[in-house]
DNA sequence: CTATAGTGTTCCATGAATGAGGCATATTGC
DNA sequence: GCAATATGCCTCATTCATGGAACACTATAG
């Protein structure tokens, strides 16, 4: 029987994956790299290569992490060093956040 | 099972990954917001939006951006008005590029 | 023009992600 | 201290995304 398992998805969300999928389908173009050629080098199969470039919402994030960073793109324009680096930042941000936010009432901010 | 499909990802893409992650929770914190509370809004279970806070690869894009934006991060740094502008943008760059004049339609190009 | 390569799209078997439920451990508030 | 809430993490059934192969179409080369 059909499961209406239809997820929605809201109109931001749905952008941002179709910008996220032009962004690798013309970085890979711009770089002379043929669907078939990223899909061998990510270890996945051509046609999640073509899904992830038209953004569907049902790519793991770890397919579409990796095509992008195939085709050159840099994600949260970070390089690689910055990223770490944001790493370590919201790591600790997250130490120092216990859940007293949690009932709403945000009482210090520690602003200095 | 012989061959559980090891998927290899790179070190950058699990970092960008861990970082979304990261971002998200923190941003949930900050906001007084229960994972369970996002999970309803998002329409999905409480345990994957722990996977996506953990950062693993396997959510689906979907979700992970859906969660993402109900937290009110802003992805690509970009205000939803923004967000589109780009998608306009990166729409344009695709018709430019040399093989891609096919994903449009090239049928209707008989105005002269 | 023909030949070749790349793309877009379908179908389907199957492996993987998800939801549900439970339970242990924080964390908060009394 | 205790109670209540939130999180972390596990297992398992079910659902869905994925790979693979086929095919038509388009573009580029020659």
């Amino acid at each position: 029987m059909a499961k209406p398992t239809h997820r929605s998805y809201s109109r931001y969300a749905r952008q941002a994956a179709e910008l996220l999928g032009l962004m690798i389908r013309n970085a890979r173009i711009e770089r002379g790299v043929t669907v078939a050629d990223v899909a061998e080098r990510a270890g996945i199969s051509r046609g999640l290569v073509h899904r992830i470039e038209k953004g569907e919402m049902g790519s793991s994030m770890g397919a579409v992490f990796e095509v992008a960073v195939i085709v050159g793109l840099r994600l949260f324009e970070a390089e690689p060093t910055t990223l770490t680096r944001h790493l370590s930042m919201e790591r600790d941000k997250l130490t120092l956040l216990p859940q007293s936010a949690r009932t709403g009432t945000i009482k210090v901010k520690d602003d200095f």
